[in-house]
DNA sequence: AGTATATTGTTTATATTATAAACCATTTTG
DNA sequence: CAAAATGGTTTATAATATAAACAATATACT
């Protein structure tokens, strides 16, 4: 049996990577909602992902509050593919 | 975004199950060797399972060694199709 | 104007989980 | 008979996820 990327094979970390396969970016308050995570655990999570390298942070200060803005990098892309086919060995489609 | 049931988002544990979707039944030697888990966790894990109703567990103590079978549960088949379903949510299948 | 509340996060602490190490009983092998 | 293998379980440790507490600024209220 192939082995799951244990850094995508987390709930919120799977949701956020998801997410952010699909838009070109996506703000810290945009994927909180989505994923209907909290602040603390959304923070700790993008910060794994992107010491991995999976995903790009932006913080943008020039606004009147702050922003965080995330993007999916290439590395998080195919590991994402990668990870959605190891799956499919686990789970018949 | 759908909730991923905790018990089956587990590598080892999913893997199990995944075997045991298709066939009749499997003793834990041959879980052992299929999931290259180690018997401490894969015990530990099938108790979860167990305990959970998501798996039968018959110890057989006829032969001369003990054996420990395994085999879904209708409970359990409906859990593994259900987190399916959910996981195809996050990956675009 | 000054205080209260909301926004946008981060850091730290705690609970849960997965994994591995140690152990036990029996059985086979040399 | 002693040593190693089989088939596990129990207990300890490491990793992970989650939540609670905190901080800095911005907006709203009186």
């Amino acid at each position: 049996m192939q082995e799951l990327n244990p850094l995508l094979h987390s709930q919120l970390r799977l949701a956020v990577m998801s997410i952010l396969m699909n838009v070109e970016e996506a703000d810290f308050v945009y994927l909180k909602e989505k994923t209907e995570s909290t602040a603390g655990n959304l923070s700790v999570q993008l910060d794994k992902l992107a010491s991995a390298g999976y995903i790009n942070i932006e913080k943008d200060m020039s606004g009147k509050r702050p922003r965080t803005i995330c993007s999916v990098s290439d590395i998080g892309r195919n590991a994402f593919i990668e990870y959605v086919e190891a799956l499919k060995s686990y789970i018949n489609i």
